[in-house]
RNA sequence: GCGGAAUUGGUGAAGUGGUUAACACGCCGGAUUGUGGCUCCGGUAUGCAUGGGUUCGAUCCCCAUAUUUCGCCCCA
C-alpha cells in the first residue's frame, strides 16, 4: 500500500467541514477588518528563506524541504509565510501604493521536522502582514485578529502573551546583559543552554530544564533593557489593547527566535487540558528590519500566523460544536430504470434551483434507499413511481412529519418551499427574513 | 538529528508458536416481491503494517524499514 508522507494528512469527512467552516470565519473577520487575501507560490528560490531567517540557524541547515529544480535553481517549500509576502511586497513595488499595505494569507507551510502533537511536516497556516507603518495600533489591532477569530469560535482557555524586546539597539544591549549574566554560572546551566548562551542567549529564559533555577528567577527581564523610546512604545500598545477590551498577559521571557524581529512580540497559548507541549495558536510580531533585509526600501511591518490544524485541536480539546450543515433537502427514491431516468432529469432541475439534493447511486432496494436517506438526515423525500409520474403526479414525504402526499409535478416546487423553509408572517417572498 | 511506546477487516477491538482469527458496531441481502429508522435470520479479513530471519510450522519470537504517537532539539 502506497501511504502518505510521514507528517503529512488528509482532510476529509466531518474534518472537512470544521475545516471550511473556520475557513469561512477567517475570511469573514478578514473582510471586516478591511484586509486583502493575498496568494504567493508554495515554493521560492532557498536565498529567500536563508536571508529572512538567518544561514546558521538549525531552521535553515536543516528544518526545510531544498530541492534543485531541473534549471538548476536551489528551491525551497515554503516553511512559513512572511517571507513570500514581503518578497511580493518588494517585487510588485508595493510600497509605491496606498500605505499600510494589508493583506491575509492562507496556505500550506512546509517543514522538515520529526512530527508530533500539533506538528506536521506539512501545516496549513493564515496569518497577516501588515506593511508601512509603524503605529502602535496596528500592533495591537494585529493582536486583535486571532483574539477575535477565537473568540467567536467560542474559544475559552486561552491566553493571550505579550513582551516588547524593543528597537535594535535595547534588543543588542539586553543580549548583551544576558551573555554578562549567565557566563559566570555557565556550568550551573544544562547541556543545551549553555550552547544558547553562545547561539541564542535571549532563549535560555524559555528552558524547560532550567526554569526552576534560582539564576533564572533573577535574571535580566527585556522590559528593564528598553530605551526610553521604545518602553513607550510598548505602552502605547498595551493602552490600545486595554481600549479594545483584550485580556493579555506581559510575559518578559517571550522572545522570538529570529533576529528580525523587534518591539512587539506576542503568542496565544491553548490553554486546555491534554493539548501537549506545541500549544501555541498564533504567534507573531513586529519586523522592521526585515524588508530591508531583503531588498527592499526601509518599511516597518508586523504580522502573525496561525495554525488552522492546532486551532481545530483546541476547538476539540474544548468539546465546541461546530455548527456544519450534515443534512439534504432532498432524497430521491426511485425502482426501475424509467424512475431513474427521471431522477436524473429531477435532481438536475432541483440542485438548479438551489436545493440540496440527493439520490440513489448503487441500485439498492427501496429499503435501503429509505435507510439511505436517513442517514445523511434527508428533510424531504421524493418517492418516484412511474405510473404515478405518467399521470403528472409525484409522492413527496415530509421526513420530519412523516406526512406523505401524492401532489402534481407542479406544485413540486411550491411544497418544497413550504416544507423546507420557514416562512415568517410579514408577507414579503424571502425565506428566513429577519422581520 | 536524539529517545520511549504502538501497528490485527470499513470501525472499536479480543486472541494464540500448530487445521476454519472471538465479540460488537457498521455495511449488504432477506423476513416485509415499492415505504425505512425496532426485531429476527443470513452474508461480510487478497488473513494479523512491509521486508528479512529463527522454526517442521509464525499473526504471535528476533532484526530492519515504514507509518502513528509521546517527549528532546528547534520552533519561522
Amino acid at each position: 500500500m502506497i501511504t502518505k508522507p510521514k507528517g503529512c494528512y488528509d482532510i476529509y469527512g466531518k474534518e472537512a467541514k470544521n475545516w471550511q467552516f473556520l475557513n469561512q470565519i477567517i475570511d469573514e473577520v478578514m473582510t471586516n477588518y478591511n484586509y486583502n487575501f493575498i496568494r504567493t507560490p508554495i515554493f521560492e528560490s532557498t536565498e529567500l528563506f536563508h536571508r529572512g531567517v538567518g544561514e546558521t540557524t538549525d531552521i535553515v541547515t536543516k528544518e526545510t524541504y531544498d530541492f534543485i529544480d531541473r534549471g538548476n535553481r536551489p528551491m525551497t517549500l515554503r516553511p512559513e509565510g512572511t517571507a513570500g509576502v514581503v518578497r511580493s511586497f518588494i517585487e510588485n513595488k508595493m510600497y509605491g501604493e496606498n500605505l499600510p499595505v494589508k493583506v491575509y494569507y492562507n496556505g500550506t507551510m512546509y517543514r522538515y521536522e520529526r512530527p508530533q502533537s500539533g506538528r506536521d511536516r506539512e501545516l496549513t497556516q493564515f496569518g497577516v502582514e501588515v506593511l508601512g507603518s509603524d503605529d502602535e495600533l496596528v500592533d495591537a489591532e494585529v493582536i486583535s485578529i486571532p483574539v477575535n477569530i477565537f473568540k467567536i469560535l467560542g474559544l475559552q482557555e486561552i491566553k493571550v502573551n505579550i513582551n516588547s524586546l524593543g528597537d535594535t539597539e535595547s534588543r543588542n544591549i539586553y543580549r548583551e546583559a544576558l551573555i554578562n549574566y549567565f557566563t559566570p554560572y555557565k556550568e550551573n546551566l544544562c547541556e543545551d543552554c549553555q550552547k544558547r548562551l553562545e547561539k541564542n542567549p535571549l532563549r535560555i529564559l524559555d528552558c524547560k530544564i532550567d526554569k526552576e533555577l534560582d539564576i533564572m528567577k533573577k535574571a535580566p527581564v527585556t522590559i528593564d533593557y528598553l530605551n526610553e523610546e521604545s518602553k513607550i512604545r510598548f505602552d502605547k500598545v498595551k493602552k490600545y489593547l486595554d481600549e479594545m477590551e483584550i485580556n493579555y498577559e506581559v510575559v518578559p521571557t517571550l522572545v522570538r527566535g529570529l533576529d528580525y524581529y523587534n518591539h512587539t512580540v506576542f503568542e496565544i497559548e491553548a490553554k486546555v487540558e491534554g493539548f501537549g507541549s506545541n500549544n501555541v495558536l498564533a504567534a507573531g510580531g513586529r519586523y522592521n528590519g526585515l524588508v530591508k533585509l531583503l531588498g527592499g526600501p526601509e518599511t516597518s511591518g508586523i504580522g502573525f500566523a496561525a495554525g488552522i490544524g492546532r486551532i481545530l485541536l483546541a476547538l476539540q480539546k474544548e468539546k465546541i460544536n461546530i455548527p456544519i450543515n450534515d443534512s439534504v433537502d432532498v432524497f430521491i427514491l426511485y425502482v426501475n430504470e424509467e424512475e431513474k431516468s427521471y431522477s436524473a432529469k429531477l435532481t438536475q432541475a432541483l440542485r438548479l434551483s438551489g436545493f440540496i439534493v440527493e439520490t440513489e447511486y448503487n441500485n439498492r432496494s427501496l429499503k435501503s434507499q429509505f435507510k439511505q436517506a436517513d442517514r445523511l438526515n434527508s428533510k424531504i423525500l421524493i418517492i418516484l413511481n412511474s405510473e404515478e409520474i405518467n399521470n403528472g403526479k409525484i409522492k413527496v414525504k415530509n421526513n420530519t412529519t412523516k406526512e406523505e402526499k401524492l401532489i402534481n409535478i407542479e406544485e413540486l416546487i411550491d411544497y418544497l418551499d413550504d416544507n423546507l423553509f420557514e416562512h415568517c408572517d410579514c408577507g414579503c417572498e424571502e425565506h428566513n427574513c429577519d422581520c
